[in-house]
DNA sequence: ATAATATGAGATTAATTTATCTTAAAATCA
DNA sequence: TGATTTTAAGATAAATTAATCTCATATTAT
């Protein structure tokens, strides 16, 4: 249903909420892609090219140079997952049905429009209701959330290196 | 959700089953891949390949030669959308949570698995309650099911050639 | 048998998505 | 200013999916 492009999006949002220092601080530190991608197991240069569209689509600031990096722009529990899917895979998944390749025109539907439609709207308000703050919650909870990433492996470092526990 | 070819798949079957004289006939005619593709504006080749798949899975039966062609293995009404899914996306998409590229592991589930995993089987449940007769009901009610295929397109040579209505 | 009609099968091409590489540009710090 | 660090940008490559092409094989009909 989503792209891998926008999965991994996700994820990196979800683990720059995890390893922030506090929930509403706006001058937050920067944390490198190269981390990010380490920790998520994602190949670096591509999650560098995910950001950069988040940095446009004014859900990440970058900042150049030492200290640079990515951070939020905005507070976790203000971006929802379907925020993120608007600004990487964008709504035609949602509004597309099962058995089209296109989408169904409301006026001349296709045979399982109306079950298919509250499906996808259902999808699409759990995307939209769930926010990265609670995912990061989890994460700081000790739950595998992020598939690669888990203490053992990237995470501990991170919030070592950010005074996070 | 489904891949284009299986989306080929399911309209290809339903548009069988939409021009079979009657619901239950085990000797029916073969309609040509041709004839199907032209109407469903899938390219020919593709068909096909998509339906000689469907032939291996034993939900379509083909015939070379003269009056050769393909025609469903089956009854309509005993062929469920998620069949064909089965047959050629497999069931991956419906076992894998959103933020994730891997399937989850119950023991260690993402943050919203239990939230996501209720779409799926909903959605789940939904293509395995459809069958393509159901759909090719509509078809013969004039109702534009099938994307690029109505009756002005293609629909209305295909049911003259086979005595429909 | 032979010719014509269809699918079968495998190779090839094209398009899309994902991943990598290289160089440029911006920011920091000495 | 100059060296270093880090993202930006664009080109290139690899992988996956979709589409096409060619020839083989099976079936029917004459």
């Amino acid at each position: 249903m989503l792209s891998k492009t926008c999965k991994y999006g996700i994820q990196s949002l979800i683990l720059l909420a995890s390893i922030k220092k506090s929930a509403d601080s706006q001058i937050d530190e920067y944390v490198l892609g190269k981390q990010l991608a380490s920790a998520l197991s994602i190949p670096k240069e591509y999650i560098h090219k995910v950001l950069h569209n988040l940095v446009n689509k004014k859900l990440v600031i970058s900042m150049k140079g030492p200290q640079g990096g990515f951070r939020l722009a905005r507070a976790p529990a203000d971006i929802t997952l379907f925020d993120i899917v608007k600004a990487i895979d964008g709504t035609a998944a949602f509004e597309t049905c099962v058995i089209r390749t296109q989408k169904c025109d409301e006026d001349n539907p296709c045979g399982l429009h109306h079950y298919w439609r509250k499906n996808l709207t259902q999808a699409r308000t759990l995307l939209d209701q769930i926010t990265i703050d609670e995912l990061a919650d989890e994460v700081r909870k000790g739950k595998r959330v992020l598939e690669f990433c888990t203490e053992d492996f990237g995470l501990k470092e991170l919030k070592k290196q950010f005074g996070i526990n």
